[in-house]
DNA sequence: CATGAATGAGGTTTCATTCAT
DNA sequence: GATGAATGAAACCTCATTCAT
């Protein structure tokens, strides 16, 4: 269950009470909307098929009428998942002129709001649940989402340095290194969220992006 | 399957080659390490008991006589898992004397070796993927590891600012900032291992630990 | 699949392509003649009514228009299958005049090219098959066909009998011995005909004409 | 439904009154009967696991650890259908010695005992209705079944011609009109049973051997 | 203690049938 | 009339759990 206080990200879903003419075009996002809150919840394997088609207001057939499988199911949730965000920031990357540290800032905040803060921020747990079990949606996962996120960061990176504001670091790992306490975010909301220790986003993001300023920025001249 | 060349943390598993005389309390510890293989493999749901049993060397029936469900079998996967590391952990830190960055180094370090780095670095993955099926046992993980090593950093943080070494920062908050990239080395590396990209622990936590302590400790007096 | 070489004993199937202005009379034949060719290749469980709809070109809701249900499109596929052959044979017999063996031959030919070598040839097989299922089509099948069928090749022996022309045989038996022969041709063309192994129907009714007149025909007198 | 007054040729089935101590090596014999049975009344598709499983005295669950799926079961069913009679009528045949007409008499007769007359005369009506939908399944019965028992009555004939005692007929086709009215007696048997109409086995083996000796043997020299 | 055959609830999937458009 | 989206009963199949040996 997301938190209910985040922003929906996908289509609006009118739960179980639409109006009689429902359009065709409509029921897969409807349906895969459903099926990324029951997966996150409950996993892959304990999410029946039944609460799926329940939670988006039809019956357990219907489903069938537009997804071949539960696997192709899993598969049009996650690649119907997290597309468009990347290109949107891609394009702010590219477009960008000014100092690299704001660019940080509004990398991150920006996908918080984007994606962090979203419903989508269940995929990650979701994928990283089911990897093995699909090693197929997995690649396909790390290709379009990972592999395009890591390379928006590592060219931040390679940006400051080359501008002579970051020092030099091994930019890979680097990479790696601030990508990880986004990741944990987006897991620990749909994780642990009801164990008591809850994180806040926003001072976690500026905790987060202080730390990592601090720690790549050039010490100044003297 | 966790990489073959960590040092296994658990008891040795003799996997189905049974010594002559098996001795039936290690029946126990046996079975929750072929469970712990498995769950974190292909998880919860998607793991047969009589898997469990085979890779234990044992039939199906024999489970019956140590656990009384899978869900217990889960439970006792969990916490046979990794009660005794940490106290050693916080026995080392009590007695440390010395400068903040280099007990910082060798929390990181001596982490990898206990347990990032062995097999038990599966069971975040593993509970992060089913806290919400077993709210349970997700409420005594969180008690007994998370906020336990929540607690060793936050007294190292603690201490270095107290000892003038770092900055005041928001202490829960960086402590989770600073967890984050551990938690992810263990999860990655038991979901995405197949798919190209492996993190190399060493360089990721040499980056991690220098990123941390620019970005922590305090500037030099001019 | 019936051979392509045969002609085609029911309606002309325009396969999915719909002359402009439709006649509606026209759907049900349509329909029956798509749900024979399903039925005899699938049997009737395993024919999805959604092919039967689509071979005819119409949707699947279409033949609810015309067919109350699956049996009864079943019922209706048996019907209309075979009255009308077995008429116009009763006829020719009851004129005929002349060698009962000239008469044998005429009915065996003239059914392959009425019946046996037509899609209605399927019907034996299916009946076959679905007998048990519907004891009251099967039935009807029996009285309207089978038995008629019988009438037909009893009333040639009894008159080969009666003119002295035939030895004198148990006349039932010897009709369902005479009869068994055709039966399988049609089965047998459309069940084992990917095998390897095909029958010849010329030289197939040539050889069982020939056997039986001489089985049957009395010895010439010395 | 088998006749009631056919002597049972396959193993002994205890119908579900069976000692608690049932041994392993049993199950498949009484599951694959019980499939037979079922199978060859309402056809494959139309048979339920559950009800296989009911007539053999076990569940729905034991079934599957026997065979893989219902296909399986199928082709279990067939494989061991006819293997055994068969060899030995090419045994005795091939030790015969003596008229051949006398051997014919004996090969139906015999035929009747092993299998015709007993529930193994199922599987010539179920392997038509189902030899479209399972291909393999049906080369295989071609092979080590139809085309066996047609080498049989082929090399009678064959020794019929060579002894003088049969006209020269094209053996290939003649086989094939022989072997029809034993095969319709099996399926008339199991499909129209209920109809009204049957048939005498002994009556009508007693015709069809007449007809073909008749119809076969050379006339008296003159 | 240990086994593994047996069970049956429960899940995925299919498809005959309905009905609003 | 015609459509095809929607339904839900029912079938196949899995697997946690039991229990006689």
């Amino acid at each position: 269950m997301p938190p209910a206080d985040v922003p929906d990200a996908t289509a609006p879903r009118p739960v179980a009470s639409a109006p009689r003419r429902r359009r065709k075009e409509a029921r897969p996002g409807e349906l895969t909307a459903a099926a990324l809150d029951l997966f996150v919840e409950k996993g892959f394997a304990a999410t029946r098929l039944e609460d799926v088609a329940a939670r988006a207001g039809v019956s357990k057939g219907t489903l069938y009428l537009y997804f071949d499988s539960k696997e192709s199911l899993f598969r049009a949730v996650i690649e119907e998942g997290m597309v468009a965000s990347l290109s949107a920031a891609e394009q702010v990357l590219s477009e960008y002129q000014g100092p690299v540290d704001e660019l940080l800032r509004q990398l991150l905040f920006g996908w918080w709001e984007q994606i962090g803060g979203t419903r989508l921020a269940g995929i990650p747990k979701l994928m990283v649940a089911e990897a093995n079990n699909f090693p197929a949606i997995a690649q396909y996962y790390h290709d379009a989402v990972i592999r395009r996120g890591r390379g928006l960061v590592r060219s931040i990176i390679e940006r400051g340095i080359a501008q002579g504001e970051f020092r030099g670091v091994d930019v890979d790992v680097t990479v790696d290194v601030i990508i990880a306490p986004l990741l944990m975010l987006m897991i620990w909301r749909h994780a642990f969220c009801h164990c008591g220790h809850t994180i806040d986003p926003q001072s976690y993001l500026t905790t987060h992006l202080e730390l990592l300023l601090r720690g790549l920025t050039l010490p100044p001249e003297k």
